[in-house]
DNA sequence: TTTGGCATGTAATCCGTTACATGATTAG
DNA sequence: CTAATCATGTAACGGATTACATGCCAAA
C-alpha cells in the first residue's frame, strides 16, 4: 500500500479548469474546495515546481500591474495523469474528531464542560450553514452556464446535508447533556 | 500556534476507563472509537513509553497464560493532564476528502466514473450503519448500568446521524448524475 | 503442523503545517 | 503613510503511516 501525494492532484485539477499562479489556486481553493479539501501556500509553490520538472504542467512568466508572477497551465501529459486519478477508486477518510473523543471520556469532566463544547460546535455550525447558501446562491448565477456547476452543487450539497445532520446531533446531544446532569445533582 | 500531539490524549483516555496492555488499548479503540478517532500500534507503544517517562502513566509487567505483557495505569498525574485536555476546546477537523475532490472535476471524467464511486462509497455506508446499529445494541446491553454508556451513544448517534445524512447525499447525486448524462447523449 | 491471533516494538519515510523570509502594489 | 493584499518561496519540525522484525500460544 502505497502512500500517494494527493495534493499534485488536487492543483492538477485547479489548472485543468483554467490557468492559474500559485497564489490564484490558493485563493480559488479557499473560495471553493475549502469544505472538503485545503492546501497550504508552503505546498503548493514546491509542488507546482514538481508538476513542471515532471512535464505535467508548465509555467510561464506574467506580470500583472507590473507585479510578476508565474502563470500554470496543464500539459497533455498532466491532463492524462489527471483523468487516470480521476478514475481510480478514492481512500475513504479517516476521520479524527476531538470532539466526539472528549465527550467520549464525557463522564470524567463536569458536564457543564460538554455542554460548552457543543454549543460552541453549534454556532460554528450555523455560520457555516450560511456559508453554504451564500455560496451556493453566488456560483448558481455566476456559472450558470459552465458545465462544471451541477458538480460544484453537487459537493455543496454534501456540506449542507452534514451541517444539517450535525445541527440535529448537536441538539440531540444538548437535550442528552442536560438530563445527565440533572440526574446527578 | 503549537501542534500538540493529541494521540497521548486518546491513550490518557483509555486508560481513565481502565488498566490496559498496548495491544488492549488498540482492540478497544478498533472495537469503540474507530470510527471517528484510530491509532496505530506503532503509535502506541512509543507513546506508553513516553508516557511513562513523564510519569502520567505507570506500567508493570503482567503476565496472562505464560504470555506476557505490560499493563499500564494512569496515575494522578495523568489524571490531572487529561482532565485540563478535556475542558480546552476542539480542533476543528479539517477534512479531506478525496471522493468530493474528484467529483468537483467530475466535469473532466465521463460520468459512469463519478457514478461508479458514489455507488461504491453508498454500498460502505449501508455496511457502516449496519455496524453502528450492531454495537449500539451490544454496548447499551453489556454496558447498561456504565456512567459512560450515555456518552458513548453520543458518539454512536454522531456516527449514524451522519451516515443516514450521507446516503441521502448519495441518492440525491446519482439522481443528479444521471440527468447530467443524460442530457449529454 | 500451520494458520491466525496475541503481543511488542523499531526504522524509515512522507505528508502537512508552522514559522520564517521577502518585497511590491494598492486602497483608504 | 500605513495597512492589507498580492505574490512566492524556504526550512524545520513533528505527527502518522508503512514496512520491517520477532516470537509465543492455541486451535484446526
Amino acid at each position: 500500500m502505497v502512500k500517494v501525494n494527493k495534493s499534485r492532484y488536487a492543483i492538477l485539477g485547479m489548472l485543468s479548469l483554467k490557468d492559474f499562479s500559485g497564489y490564484e489556486i490558493k485563493k480559488t481553493m479557499q473560495a471553493s474546495t475549502s469544505f472538503f479539501w485545503r492546501e497550504t501556500d508552503s505546498s503548493i509553490y514546491p509542488m507546482l515546481g514538481e508538476l513542471e520538472k515532471e512535464e505535467l504542467v508548465k509555467g510561464k512568466e506574467d506580470s500583472v500591474g507590473g507585479r510578476k508572477r508565474k502563470r500554470y497551465s496543464i500539459t497533455g501529459k498532466g491532463k492524462k495523469a489527471f483523468k487516470e486519478w480521476l478514475e481510480i477508486p478514492s481512500e475513504p477518510v479517516k476521520p479524527r474528531n476531538e470532539l466526539l473523543l472528549k465527550l467520549f471520556f464525557g463522564n470524567h469532566a463536569k458536564s457543564e464542560i460538554g455542554l460548552q463544547h457543543v454549543e460552541d460546535y453549534r454556532n460554528q455550525l450555523v455560520e457555516l450553514g450560511e456559508v453554504y447558501r451564500g455560496v451556493c446562491a453566488d456560483i448558481s448565477k455566476e456559472y450558470k452556464n459552465s458545465p462544471n456547476l451541477p458538480y460544484w452543487l453537487i459537493t455543496l450539497n454534501y456540506g449542507e446535508l452534514h451541517v444539517k445532520a450535525s445541527l440535529q446531533w448537536c441538539d440531540d446531544t444538548i437535550k442528552q447533556l442536560k438530563k445527565i446532569s440533572k440526574g446527578k445533582k
